[in-house]
DNA sequence: ATGAAAGCGCTAACAG
DNA sequence: CTGTTAGCGCTTTCAT
């Protein structure tokens, strides 16, 4: 069913039925409802392809996620959607599995279906793949960094703040041997973290201590293995900050296989405040990241853009997320359970 | 940069340069290079929608998801993706939200975009839906089931079998006072769950108790409720069989919070073998399903459809899945952690 | 207010 | 092996 037969069936022009569709105003008012009535009948669809070659836009954005069973990375999936659904404009949500070339693929993909923008999460691409896409007219937007892409409008969190705020709190309560184990991704967010912990250290006087700051995946098994190396130390510390709520798992799962009481032989700050974070035993004190609203604010920006003119430059806009602290059992001080803003 | 120009550079015609685009053998081996490198030089890519215009395809699935954020719709997802990404297909990944009047507005949306087949993951749609669809040529196939569609090609797993499996192990070990909480999704897996129960129960000759069979929402939430329920009664079940983890999560949190030792006061055995159950303390008992695997046979059965000539029945197509029993800590047997096949 | 006709960029017969 | 040409289904001037 095509609109020729449209226009045939409703004695008309197919000029007319395209107009009913696109300029609905231009047309007799009569006309117009005889037109439409065919339309509803014989339940026609205009043909995307013809649409698209018209318009050149397509009512779509690309999405890419690191990895779409981080559940929280889909939360702020859902954040991107929630609002591009509201505009009427579909998704294409793709797994880069932390992987560039996986992720530049993707990109190609997406243009050559000429999506009408595109939100880069974590992004491991370098600044000229980006150029490559803006110049051919589809604005990126990032939400969250990982690598420095500059000069490309971007929604972040305040991880350097927000680590400072998990480590004060742990020296607040009494530590000072105080480890970070940080996954290798997401790179830039988690360089922040260390940033903030050795800065709040630093503040306080105590000293830094190259063992105490380990690299490992970002995974449930990072946390295990860098927890089983903290616990063969000679001086081991007395609390742990993971730059991601699986390491802290892991850490735990290891403290329980060796038979290490959390928290009263170890304190335990997690970041991201995963669903789980809060139904371990003992629940974990972490960070409360706003994925969700990454997302929302990630997209809107987006949007903001499509719709702006072309000579307003974007580049620069930034928007920086605070995040919380969510004090629990895990960290270990009964009196101040809470939270702390 | 189209066609037309690419033609101009390479001094030959239009069709030369559509040919070594689709048929590069019938094009001659110098004139071939020639316009390859000035497609190359010129980074040129081939219109989207003018291709979609004449060959109506896309190589493009849509893929529809009961919600993303629960990572075991995810890890199907991934199978599906898997194999889509291997046959240089890209997908639409929708989340549904569990509302059918979202999955029918993405797949009308999916049409539009010319999708080339579609997989449903425990779609509520209803077998009408699916038929609109078919009749238009786009092969669909269901992973999961939640309702009864029929006549279409699936891949689900024997739900049945695997609560029989997880009951009978309970009554093995000891236990007869044994409760039910089923999610109120997925319908039907969970309906047939509780056949499986049901059966079990009977044929060891336990009487069947109305009030040890609770359906509350499939959450953490949910579990944690049905629990409180279930620990108010006079006659308290010794076990509790969950129709997923989530549910099995909230109730071990109803547990701590009301002091009942798990496994030792009440055993309990989840579904799904989601990451978490490995985790959490006492760690769980229960089902593992193969979701990634349920996801590369949905898809590779998909393609194998859409690969077929029209005249094959495929309607009648059916994949069942087998599931194991992971038996950890929570149901409280010491003598036999391990699997069980 | 409506129709005729010229594309949008590409593919596929059909000739040569 | 290559060029010419007629569409694919739709939108949009340009007439009327």
């Amino acid at each position: 069913m095509n609109i020729k037969e449209i226009a045939k069936i409703a004695g008309v022009s197919v000029a007319t039925v395209s107009r009913v569709l696109n300029h609905p105003d231009s047309v007799a008012p009569e006309t117009k409802e005889r037109i439409l009535n065919v339309i509803k009948e014989s339940d026609y669809t205009p043909n995307w392809f013809a649409r698209g070659l018209n318009f050149n836009r397509t009512n779509t954005i690309g999405l890419l996620i690191p990895n779409i069973l981080n559940p929280s990375y889909m939360e702020i999936a859902k954040g991107v959607e929630d609002v591009a659904h509201q505009k009427d404009y579909t998704t294409f949500l793709c797994n880069a599995e932390n992987a560039v070339e996986k992720e530049r693929r993707y990109v190609e993909s997406l243009m050559r279906r000429k999506v009408d923008g595109i939100v880069l999460v974590s992004s491991l691409l370098e600044s000229e793949d980006v150029d490559a896409v803006m110049k051919q007219g589809v604005p990126v937007v990032l939400i969250g960094e990982n690598r420095n892409i500059s000069g490309i409008p971007i929604v972040r969190i305040d991880c350097h703040g927000a680590a400072a705020k998990a480590v004060r709190h742990l020296i607040d309560i009494g530590y000072r041997d105080i480890a970070i184990i940080y996954g290798t991704t997401p790179e830039r967010e988690n360089m922040r973290k260390i940033e903030g912990y050795k800065q709040v250290l630093t503040e306080e006087g105590i000293p830094l201590r190259n063992d105490y700051v380990m690299e490992v995946a970002n995974t449930v098994e990072g946390g295990y293995i860098a927890a089983r190396r903290l616990i063969g130390m000679v001086k081991r510390p007395r609390a742990i900050f993971t730059s991601s709520d699986l390491l802290a798992f892991g850490v735990i799962d290891a403290m329980r296989d060796y038979s290490i009481r959390v928290p009263e032989e170890v304190a335990i700050v997690g970041f991201d405040n995963i669903r789980m974070s809060n139904l371990i035993e003992p629940k974990l004190t972490t960070i409360e990241k706003p994925m969700h609203k990454m997302g929302l604010v990630g997209a809107r920006l987006l949007f903001d853009i499509m719709d702006s003119k072309e000579e307003e430059d974007t580049s620069s806009r930034e928007i920086l997320l605070q995040s919380k602290l969510k004090i629990r059992k895990s960290c270990g001080h009964r009196d101040r359970i809470g939270e702390i803003f």
